[in-house]
DNA sequence: CGCAGCCTTGACAAATGTCAACAAACGTGG
DNA sequence: CCACGTTTGTTGACATTTGTCAAGGCTGCG
């Protein structure tokens, strides 16, 4: 692969600490391409073939069963996924689709096993990943357990306002159909959820989302950092 | 500590392939408790100063949020919990509590963290470790978003038949009150819910089960290995 | 025996999903 | 740039699922 991207990809927690040698192997046998959107890169209990690392653009993780399908999360530049599978050398949990153009890495999880068992401190790094990705996790988990639709729908504005710097108008960078999905929700029921907030100091044109009471929307999210610090 | 209990520690996978001496470090450090039922060993939120071990009885993983609670995961001898926090030197997400009288190995997480950095093997048991520990947590995730209340109950009711042996007759080991919560469900709604099964090949009675139609069961069930299974 | 806790049941309420219709936004080809 | 068709979002009516509340039965234990 070419050489330009080495050092973003270098800079990822995963790869910082580890030897150099190891990075140029890991590099040398990797592939870089480029997709367009809505392209399934991989699909749900195929085996793991590579790891793959989004370097623009963005990625969707979703599952299905019986029919259904549900969004899981979105992967945003510069990150990893499916770690987990690589290392366990086990199926996919979850299918991946490009959600723009985007350009993405794969590295056969084949090396990165081999380097993990040669590198110590990449199998540190790897365990820092797996750690935050676990907890994150249990955090949806506890997000869809313990609270409404509407619950979920008032603390993921209040997360979106924090990450896009605290103003109180704040634009949604997602379909709805998919942030539904996220939410674990149906489209229409998304669509009640914007107008019940209404009450509490939301309101919705399009995908611009303006906050008039931020006092009224958190007393009734009540946003706990132990469901929606994305560190900790 | 006692040596008594050495062995069995040592042969769980997370320190299976450690140092000797490192294992020993580790051991001598820590603490082996028993403790009655129903009490809270640690309180999400905290700082996570140890990493726990039960050797006998059972721990509860639960979560609350504004007055609801929910459990997590219910922990059997001989394993550890909450890895992830003593590892990210995090707050636990989770509280947890004795299900009957344990008993319960604490060992300082800053032990941990200190041998994690020094033992590379060490460090590499602990991806394997995580990595399960995540793959656990989406594939609970999936249970939860894809599927009703019901077909959590049959795919359950099929995954602790595979534990008990494939017998038609199982025994629910967990209050019915606990598996509900678990199950993502109020208690009521479970007892409607056994009910429900009953056109499909299950009769409970008290906390015996009989799976009267297995075929039947599972083609409402639709288990999936990569939502049900436990290892892969 | 009598209390306490769990489980069950029924009646009802709230939350969420489904279906159908329509409006709005978007992209493509002329 | 417009016309067209496709997709997405919204809305209403309704069905299903799930939760809530209250009552009563069952069980285990002092």
């Amino acid at each position: 692969m070419l050489e330009s991207h080495y050092s973003d990809i270098r800079s990822l927690e995963v790869f910082a600490a580890m030897d150099d040698d190891q990075f140029e192997a890991l590099m040398r046998g990797s592939y870089v391409q480029n997709f367009p959107p809505q392209i399934e890169l991989i699909s749900e209990g195929e085996p793991s073939d590579f790891l793959h690392i989004v370097l623009s653009g963005s990625v969707d993780l979703f599952s299905s069963w019986n029919g259904r399908e549900t969004s899981m999360a979105t992967i945003h530049p510069i990150s990893t996924f499916i770690l987990a599978a690589t290392i366990k050398d086990a199926p996919y949990l979850m299918s991946a689709r490009t959600l723009e153009k985007s350009r993405v890495v794969l590295i056969p999880s084949q090396d990165v096993r081999a380097i993990f068992m040669r590198d110590a401190e990449f199998a540190r790094a790897i365990v820092g990943e797996l750690a935050q990705c676990y907890r994150t996790a249990i955090k949806s988990t506890k997000d869809l357990r313990l609270r409404t639709s509407l619950e979920r729908l008032a603390n993921y504005i209040l997360r979106q306002q924090k990450r896009a710097g605290g103003s109180a108008k704040i634009e949604l960078l997602t379909e709805k159909r998919r942030l539904a999905s996220y939410l674990g929700m149906t489209p229409e029921n998304l669509s009640r959820a914007f107008k019940g907030l209404v009450p509490y100091g939301v309101t919705v044109n399009g995908n611009r989302i303006h906050i008039t009471d931020q006092e009224d929307l958190e007393r009734f999210a009540k946003p706990s950092p132990l469901i929606d610090d994305y560190r900790t």
